[in-house]
DNA sequence: TATAGCATTGATTATGACTATCAATACTAC
DNA sequence: GTAGTATTGATAGTCATAATCAATGCTATA
């Protein structure tokens, strides 16, 4: 938590920006759910902590983290976004239930290279990547 | 384009729905261009064969096409959706450019495997996957 | 062939996620 | 302390997509 603190406030920082208490709340909330996170989710809980605080400022917050590193945003094929934490965290994809929702993240060393192989040969200079797996979860059998 | 049209036909008449002029010439279109074509652009040349078109029935009727297996919805981090032909495709991935938008198919063989390995691990009953690479292309450097 | 029942259409309105705007407030630097 | 500016919550706007609806068209049966 401090480490990624420090991170968003050098961001702002060099932004001109500056920290608040509803960015320290949004950020607290976000790094406890460990991503995987709706926007209203994000403004459910963070709500518990200062109720004053705003769904705009919700989303100019995640949109703050997303450009300084700290999130990732991924979106599902019906559209909606989730952000996942990113710092201190490996490079993970996910599972997706198609029944209940539920995503489980998970981890597979090859796909490093193989993406590597994909955009050299289409000449491509990678930046980043999306992969989900959809299916059914073994509660929802 | 006949084999397309079977299914569409097959499945309208086993939903007790029908085939009409519009859907076929929506079909006509979507296969024309191979997928990865926004809403937009399907209605664009779907007028172009029948101007009195509206963009609700390319909607309804793309949706058509994703229930009865021809299509594949995808989202752009972008949120808008794309949507590709399926049938008598092999399965692909995409490469996305974050400059222009311009998207490439790619296919990868180990990746089927891949996916089997880890929706086993994790006790899912895989059902399907999308994944994209982002990054810049040749013209774009 | 006439007709009743229902699917389909295009236009329009509604929805839902997200963004922009704005006036009020709160920092910050001098 | 004050001027300048970033931030806020509320609200209005935007955009892609879905729902509604009255008009139209197809289909099966008599």
């Amino acid at each position: 938590m401090d480490q990624e603190l420090k991170i968003l406030q050098d961001y702002l920082k060099q932004k001109g920006l500056r920290m608040t208490p509803q960015r320290e709340s949004i950020l607290k909330v976000f790094i406890k759910n460990e991503g995987h996170l709706e926007i209203e989710g994000l403004f459910e809980q963070a709500k518990a902590i200062d109720s004053s605080i705003g769904i705009a400022t919700v989303y100019r917050t995640i949109n703050l983290l997303a450009e300084c590193g700290l999130a990732r945003e991924n979106s599902l094929p019906n559209g909606k976004k989730f952000y996942e934490r990113l710092f201190r965290q490996g490079h993970h994809d996910h599972l997706v239930c198609n029944g209940c929702g539920k995503i489980v993240e998970f981890e597979h060393p090859l796909i490093e290279q193989f993406q590597k192989d994909v955009a050299l040969k289409h000449n491509f200079m990678l930046q980043n990547h999306q992969m989900a797996l959809y299916g059914i979860c073994s509660d929802c059998k």
